[in-house]
DNA sequence: CTGAAAGCGCTTACAG
DNA sequence: CTGAAAGCGCTTACAG
């Protein structure tokens, strides 16, 4: 409640000892008797002395924050982030400042700089792709991919991709779509590569990059998909569960059932996957884990930080480790075509749409 | 870069003048002649001055850093929320703090008080529904409804919900079934009340209220709205984008065709809205505005806040004020099937369905 | 117009 | 085991 609470001087003054005892009773550093450290404490608790982090970073030069820096605050998978990061800082004692980058190298660079001048003792950064971080001048932990150089904490996209590809697999399906929009980003390549190299006997597959949706206009180009899966395709294979939404709904709309005819799977588990008719299936990170393995390197970096090299080409630290991904199954994906019985139907606005039973379910493209 | 620069003493020793006179040249508080002062702020430039927080909150009692309190993180509207009370900080010089309510009141009153042990000179607070925010003991912003007691920043979610009804109104729906999942919300409440109010002349409204989805289950009890739509249901006004997009999902699944049988709308314009196809109709809040404001009043509040007063009872000040929804039209709202001839088809899952076209396309359930 | 001093609350050597 | 002192960097009265 009280606002920066009663002074250390009040608990010092209120027991007949100094300043310097109650502190180094408070901090436990055991250069006071068992008692007077017992009686320190109650005093404290009592009084409901929160000490004074202003006073405490002015002294030790620390400040007990730490920065999040995001290449966008608008990309859904920010909460899962957020959550996870803020949950594991409080928990060791950290407060978590945001730093928004708007998916602009510029904007990101002056947003690190914000949370230097702010004198955070480190920080977490989700780059934005192809930056390099570096001499940002305090600890950092890095939130990517295993394939970016560096040190850098991640889930293993490529593991995740190949979970992804087994299900199919296992279900049956052997001409895979695999859906993506950005050729640059480490995260969707380790996923891509992951699906393919756990696909590549089995099955044909194909990699579309689609275009970024311009926001608001909303008229998007539609991804074509009813004329792949008159192709033959039978799984859409995304990197982000916003692509799988975009695929499943196209495929809906087109009257294409899901996921009697096609399946569709995505990439992070975002929140409306569940919540979507079929459930879509996804692999999801394990954000909880890889937010505690990379706060608890930073705190480990800070606590090896001499906090008086203040200046410029300090140490850049960070973690380094992989966390591996969790398949979620939910109905959006399920036996192909070929093994399970379609009754005689006709498509909804059958004029842009070839019917897909009447084109081979499978092979037509192979090479 | 330089990680908290040089210091205030630096500056003065190299202009043979003393820290005071720095200080008050680079706070323009005018107390230092013009050229003295220009020479100063050159020399502090050059030298990439940037003043400690630390040092000047312990003398000010002024962190520069407010907290966002929001009751859910992984809310999906939380990022719009978060950049644009990032950007509206940030401009006016402060920091933003996460805070957590992980959806719990305990939480809530927890992440506060941690806030307030941090010294955050402000809050802004989207408070879980139902929890009272008081003697708080700082500054403090709510973003909530109009309709909640107190002083408020808030979007005009009545006049939202007004303009979904005129919207559908005007494309000839005449019987709109509003969707909700939380009869305790104001927002809900606001926004029913606003399509309510604007349709209750012309059209046949019913409210359904849908059970809160478990996450993880994915096996969502189905809303059951193929059989609205047989009841002559035209429109699905929705409270929020997440339940439009489980709506759509749902017709669409069930062989309905949005909006040429159906039309769905959302509100808050979250991600998804534009990449689904159909796109989804919706209302969204003005954020930067509302974000503004309430950071604007929070300023002004810790601008007359006697940083000293610092315990129990302070006062709790805000904003009060009320911001216009804006309608975004997309493709999945349009006549009802009434006015648009629809060709011949036949429903995929017909065994659930009853046919649409065998219906009344309104009326039947007037009372 | 400018400077010297005091002090915000803390912690860390250094004495006793 | 405990205390007195110094100082982190800043700003605000108060003198000159």
């Amino acid at each position: 409640m009280a606002r920066s609470g009663p002074k250390l001087t009040r608990i010092a003054r209120a027991l007949g000892v100094s300043a310097a005892t109650v502190s180094n009773a408070l901090s436990g550093k055991g250069r006071v008797s068992a008692e007077m450290a017992e009686k320190i404490r109650a005093t404290a608790a009592e009084l409901g002395y929160v000490p004074s982090l202003a006073g405490r970073a002015l002294r030790t030069g620390r400040t007990a924050v730490i920065g999040l820096v995001l290449p966008d605050i608008a990309n859904p998978l920010f909460p899962q982030i957020a959550q996870a990061i803020e949950l594991a800082a409080s928990s060791a004692g950290y407060g978590v400042l945001i730093a928004d980058s708007r998916g602009d190298v510029t904007t990101q660079t002056k947003a690190i700089e914000r949370l230097i001048d702010r004198d955070v003792d480190g920080m977490v950064i989700v780059p934005r792709r192809g930056t390099r971080i570096a001499d940002v001048g305090c600890p950092v932990a890095v939130i990517d991919t295993p394939s970016t150089p560096g040190n850098t904490v991640a889930a293993d996209h490529w593991g995740g991709g190949r979970q992804i590809a087994e299900h199919l697999k296992a279900l049956g399906h052997r001409s895979v779509l695999v859906i993506g929009n950005n050729p640059a980003s480490n995260v969707q390549n380790d996923r891509i590569g992951g699906i393919r190299s756990a696909l590549a006997e089995d099955a044909f597959v194909e990699t579309l990059w689609i275009e970024p949706l311009e926001r608001e206009q909303g008229k998007g180009c539609p991804l074509g998909l009813a004329e792949k899966v008159a192709q033959g395709f039978t799984a859409f294979a995304c990197v982000s569960d916003l692509h799988a939404l975009r695929a499943l709904t196209e495929l809906q709309r087109a009257g294409i059932n899901v996921p009697e005819r096609a399946s569709v799977t995505g990439f992070d588990d975002l929140i409306w996957s569940p919540v979507v008719t079929p459930a879509l299936t996804t692999a999801r990170m394990d954000m909880t884990r890889i937010a505690a393995i990379a706060v608890e390197a930073l705190v480990k970096a800070i606590g090896e930080r001499d906090p008086t090299d203040a200046a410029i080409g300090a140490p850049v630290t960070a973690a380094n480790a992989e966390v591996p991904m969790q398949l979620v199954v939910r109905q959006s994906s399920a036996a192909p075509p070929r093994t399970q019985f379609q009754p005689a139907q006709t498509i909804a606005n059958a004029s842009t749409i070839a019917d897909a039973r009447t084109s081979a379910p499978e092979g037509e493209h192979q090479p």
